[in-house]
DNA sequence: TACATTGTTGCCAAAATAGCAACAATTGTT
DNA sequence: AACAATTGTTGCTATTTTGGCAACAATGTA
């Protein structure tokens, strides 16, 4: 026999009775008319079967299972107390632990930069990021904030747009040279290509706009990974042809280890980056304050990698 | 900001929905239909302006704040479930403080005797016998059971009458000896005489009923006490003609300290003895058993007192 | 893919509640 | 000593709140 929901308003407002010492004063803190009071506690001992107060029109005063009640009543008091106390923290200060999941490459180079300012600003928050390419339920693993890339399934999350990555097509002065360097989008089909491939997503098909207009491939994968950084590895290693996010390009671009291809081609449209969150109503403030950040640090990093 | 009025219902019910882990779970558990609880579930959380669960048709996942909510939660269980047990022990069972008012000497003669044989009943009781030969207000005081003697001022009290004290009139052979013995209760008049008196009443009139149908006697107080023991004392150092409850003289008459006089009258009417509690309804279970107890035993004392 | 279960929402009836007014009881004051 | 003022209680009514039904949306399973 738990918590009964019948008793508690009655406990409540004994309490607040015995705290004034009369029934008007505390129908005057509840903002209540005294017989609404009278009734209530008359019908809160009779709930109990006994009587909890002997009332004269002038005193009151308290039975012996009455003080003892009250002590029970100081108890749940002072929780209450403390439920009000850490919801007004919870929703007022940015503060406690925040689950970020992210897939590893894209925190690796966009999100862990950024993250020795957040704490400098916020340092009442404890980071927990989850690096994983891979499916995660927001609900089921208490994860606060998602950032996800490509277009999101339909759900009640809420995602804000954070930005496009920006793609660049990459070989290995070696791969090219052995197999030389691929003048229109459809040349690609004859190479080894190497791509970006989580449980959800299978990015082999790749859409350009050129001279002629939009151009798209299907490419055949020599390697398929959920490991960005790996995969630029790989392309160093010369394994292939690599479209990836253009920001995990700049060192291999900068030293050589790594060439652009199709200068003259875009790529169509970079895939979307979504920060994802279970709901919009009554966001914890370390959320939205995490939220916030990233609009305003991770949307522009994305807008102008620096190379 | 004490014990609030509103948050408190919503708390009890998440509480249940968490252990339950679902809220069709906690809606069978607390008889309501599932809308209700997600309903009021939904009110809780708006009330905090904070998420509690997160919500899927599957599962329930805690928040961080759920979780410190949950944990109050549980010690505010805890405490309910406190005045739950405190209040059925304070019902069912006879145990505790119990505080009985009652003038010295009533108590000395007729009641003293009875306690062993209640203790003995009843060893969870501890009784507080107040012993005072004034009035005293129940509520105030804390009293649970008074026993008084005398016609009762309207109240709100419960009284039960217990019976009547039998009267006698007495005197010491030496007082007789000095002034002569009264043969009617005109006589009397003329006599020292000494009687009970409380704030509350003066017993200086004083009704027989003899050959001559009723007769009244205002008398003189050579000495009016609130101690009728000491009274009794007095009588015999003759001090006067004591009108007194007759259970007070057994060993005096049967010692022939004191002599009976005016045989042929009868006291018209012993003053009633009443049990007067504050309220019939709820009355604890010790109370009960006490006022059932006297009922028993200490009427029959009054109607024959052990000469 | 179809089905079953679960949480949510709108609507309406039912129940609980608050407020008003009158009453009873008690205390302090004139 | 009587009056006035304050306090707790009770009956009645209007208002608010709440509960249940039905339909819907979402999710996991056979």
């Amino acid at each position: 026999m738990p918590l009964s929901l019948d008793t508690l308003p009655g406990l409540v407002l004994f309490s607040c009775v015995v705290r004034h010492g009369s029934l008007t004063g505390a129908a005057q803190e509840l903002g209540l008319n005294r017989s609404s009071v009278s009734k209530q506690l008359a019908r809160f001992e009779a709930q109990l079967g006994a009587k909890l107060l002997q009332r004269t029109t002038r005193k009151l005063a308290l039975t012996e299972l009455g003080e003892r009640v009250w002590q029970e009543a100081q108890t749940i008091a002072a929780a209450l107390e403390n439920v009000d106390a850490i919801t007004e923290d919870y929703r007022q200060n940015v503060r406690g632990r925040l689950k970020v999941s992210c897939s590893s490459s894209l925190a690796r180079v966009h999100l862990v930069p950024l993250l020795p300012i957040f704490n400098q600003r916020y340092p009442e928050v404890d980071l927990l990021l989850q690096l994983e390419d891979r499916f995660v339920d927001l609900t089921t693993e208490q994860v606060d904030i998602a950032i996800r890339v490509g277009h999101l399934p339909d759900s009640s999350l809420v995602a804000r747009k954070l930005g496009e990555l920006q793609w660049q097509l990459v070989a290995s002065p070696g791969y090219l040279a052995k197999h030389g360097a691929p003048q229109t989008p459809a040349d690609l089909a004859g190479h080894a290509c190497l791509f970006y491939q989580n449980g959800l997503r299978v990015m082999n098909l790749w859409t350009f706009t050129g001279p002629k207009g939009e151009e798209q491939v299907r490419v055949k994968g020599a390697l398929a990974m959920n490991d960005a950084c790996a995969l630029v590895d790989a392309a160093i290693n010369g394994l292939g042809i690599l479209l990836i996010d253009r920001a995990l390009l700049s060192l291999p671009l900068a030293s050589g280890q790594l060439l652009s291809l199709l200068p003259d081609y875009q790529l169509a449209a970079g895939l979307p980056v979504y920060a994802v969150y279970p709901a919009r109503e009554w966001l914890p403030a370390k959320a939205a304050a995490f939220v916030e950040f990233i609009l305003q640090e991770f949307a522009p990093r994305l807008a102008t990698p620096r190379l």
